[in-house]
DNA sequence: TTATGTTTCGAATTTATGTTCGAAATTTAA
DNA sequence: TTAAATTTCGAACATAAATTCGAAACATAA
């Protein structure tokens, strides 16, 4: 029987867990991590891993599940609110802005990580994925209700969606050095090009 | 002693190899990618990989260098012809997407594979990221020519540099699922995005 | 034809690393 | 205090896949 404080520590080990693995995969990709990088980031026995988690992969999805929830839960409430599709749609940006100035290390793993993944692993149809077209589906939804509304220019939504998905990516790379944005750079990235195109 | 014809069967073996990895490594990634598959996908031996490369790594390496330059060698007769800059920047992202709808296989993973490389791959200073650091440049000079001369609306460059990244990537990418993109589409794409935001 | 150079590849070798095992350490609760 | 439950982990195991070996097939040129 496990009591309340002590499920409490369990979950503060997987965290503990979850946490190193971030930085190796970030670092290294779901392939070139091993399980003795993972146990020696975040401090514990190879084997204990495996008390926690069943297998690397595991490890992986927890990480992209529990992300990606985070992300749907910070935008829910804009997106249940009551603006104008424009509003709504440029408030849902700022936030996940803010969250990701927050939290650099996770989403560049976030925004990354599901293009050096196997297929194997979409095929699991992970919880993950739920979140992400749910998002991916709201904005493109803003946008259509938007230009039909005539608040946004005409445009093929189809389209635009594509470019945002690539701007959010570019947010992390330019070209393709591996060379992290600052805070500022995000700040003035959406309201400058966000602002100039959509306005 | 390798007379003419034998250099050009052997230079052709090696495109042969080069076109079965290239169907790998774009499924697969380079992790994933056995040797065992390129030998089965371009019909050679395992052990013969090794007469033409002398490693996995090689073979991906390779297929980055030509494909970049050959990106480069496309677009450098117009960089160095006399048209203004904003003509010289959209000219080239014609040619550019000329090539990709051409080459989607090719393109797809030149414009991908540097995000699932080892860093490894990259502190050897490889030939192909080269090509790419002079294409970028070239393209942020014109963009900031193009705005000190007016071309272009008063933008901050490297944002927007950022943002053609993240665009490219886009066009094989909505969101992250992987669905690549149509010729139609890209033509689309290009004169609409491209239109829209800089003319 | 034959000797020399070139190309091919199946099988063996090596290495890396994910996962399991079993015993020890630690915590909990009576 | 002690026995049961929980947690930890070093070492062993298993496997997949990169690379090498060595011999055979093939081509070339005298």
């Amino acid at each position: 029987m496990i009591s309340e404080r002590q499920a409490k520590e369990r979950e503060f080990r997987k965290e503990q867990i979850l946490e190193g693995a971030l930085i190796v995969f970030k670092s290294q990709g779901l392939e070139r991590t091993t399980m003795d990088e993972i146990a020696r980031e975040s401090d514990f026995g190879k084997a204990t891993l495996y008390y926690y988690f069943s297998s690397k992969e595991e490890i992986f999805i927890e990480l992209l599940d529990r992300g990606w929830k985070m992300i749907w839960e910070s935008i829910e409430p804009i997106i249940h609110g009551k603006d104008q599709p424009k509003d709504t749609f440029i408030n849902s940006l700022i936030i996940i802005g803010g969250l990701v100035t927050e939290n650099q290390v996770l989403f560049e793993f976030l925004f990354t990580a599901p293009q050096t993944m196997p297929i194997t692993l979409l095929e699991s149809k992970p919880t993950w994925k739920n979140y992400q077209n749910k998002m991916y589906g709201v904005f493109q939804g803003l946008l259509e209700e938007g230009i039909s509304k005539g608040e946004f220019p005409q445009m093929r939504s189809d389209l635009m969606m594509r470019a945002i998905g690539g701007l959010f990516h570019g947010l992390f790379f330019l070209g393709h050095g591996k060379k992290p944005v600052s805070a500022d750079t995000m700040e003035d990235f959406i309201s400058d090009f966000i602002g100039k195109t959509l306005k």
